[in-house]
DNA sequence: CTACAGTTTGACGTTTACGTCAACTTTTGT
DNA sequence: ACAAAAGTTGACGTAAACGTCAAACTGTAG
C-alpha cells in the first residue's frame, strides 16, 4: 500500500485536473514529495485530497477545508494547551456542520412536500 | 401579513447588503414589484431570499438555487408533461442533496473520532 | 539518439458572487 | 421649503477557485 501516484494518475482518479492539484498544493492543502522536480503523491495526500473535495462539495472554502483537515491529521504530538485548542476547533466546526445539516433537512422536507403536491396534481390530471 | 419590505429592511433582516438583493434580482432569483422606481419586497420574495441563502450555505450556486426554488414555487398551473419533468428534477436535486448528506455524515463521524483521540490524549497528559 | 508522452513553472484569463464608489433622483421629517 | 435619509442605475474592483496557454525540461520506448 501507501501508494505513490503521479499527478495525472491522482487527478484522473478524482476527475480533477493536474492544475487543481498544483493549486491545492500552493494553498497548503497538499504537499507531495518531489522526485527531482516531479511530484509524487502518497496515500496520505490522496486522503487529504479526498477530504478537500468532500469539503468543497459541502460549501466550505479551501481555507476552511484546510483547517478541518489539519485537525484530522495531527501531524505532530500536541501538548495540553494545543489539545484544548483543538477540542474547541472541533466544537466550532461541528456546530457549523450541524447548522448545515439543519438547512439540508429543511430543504429536503420542503422538496418532499413539493413532490407530494406534484404527484397529487398528476393524479388529478389523470382523472 | 403578506408584508411589504424596503430593500434595506429586508437586507438587514438577513444581514446582507442591498447590493446583494439587487444582484439576486439581476440573476432572476427575486422580482420585487416597483413603486415608481423603488423596490418593494413581499413575503413571497422574503421566502425566496431565505431559500437562496439556505442554498448558498449548502454550496449550491445561484443558478442551482434558482432551479430548486423555482420548483418550490410553481407559479403557474402545470400540465402533465411539465409535472413529470418537475418530478424528475425533484429526484435529481434530492439525490444531490442526499449525496451531500452522506458527505456530511462522513465528515461528522470523522470529527467525532478526532475528538475521541483528542480527549484520550488529554486524559493521558493529565496522568 | 530521438521522438514523444508526461511534468514543471510562470503568467494571464475566466467565472461566480458580490463590494465599492459615483452621480443622480426621490422621499420624508421639521 | 429644504436638508438628511434612502433608493436607483451604471461602472469598475475584488477574492476565490481554478482554466488555459506557452516555454522549457525529463524520462523512456524504439
Amino acid at each position: 500500500m501507501t501508494g505513490a501516484y503521479s499527478i495525472t494518475e491522482l487527478s484522473r482518479e478524482f476527475t480533477v485536473t493536474p492544475r487543481t492539484l498544483r493549486f491545492y498544493e500552493d494553498k497548503g492543502l497538499l504537499s507531495p514529495i518531489r522526485q527531482g522536480t516531479t511530484r509524487i503523491y502518497s496515500d496520505r495526500e490522496r486522503t487529504r485530497l479526498k477530504l478537500v473535495l468532500r469539503g468543497t462539495r459541502l460549501g466550505f472554502s479551501l481555507q476552511e477545508c484546510r483547517e478541518i483537515i489539519d485537525m484530522y491529521d495531527p501531524t505532530s504530538r500536541l501538548n495540553t494547551r494545543q489539545l484544548l485548542r483543538l477540542c474547541t476547533k472541533i466544537r466550532e466546526h461541528r456546530n457549523a456542520l450541524l447548522a448545515k445539516m439543519r438547512d439540508m433537512e429543511a430543504t429536503l422536507s420542503a422538496m418532499d412536500e413539493v413532490e407530494q403536491t406534484c404527484l397529487g396534481a398528476l393524479i388529478a390530471n389523470a382523472a
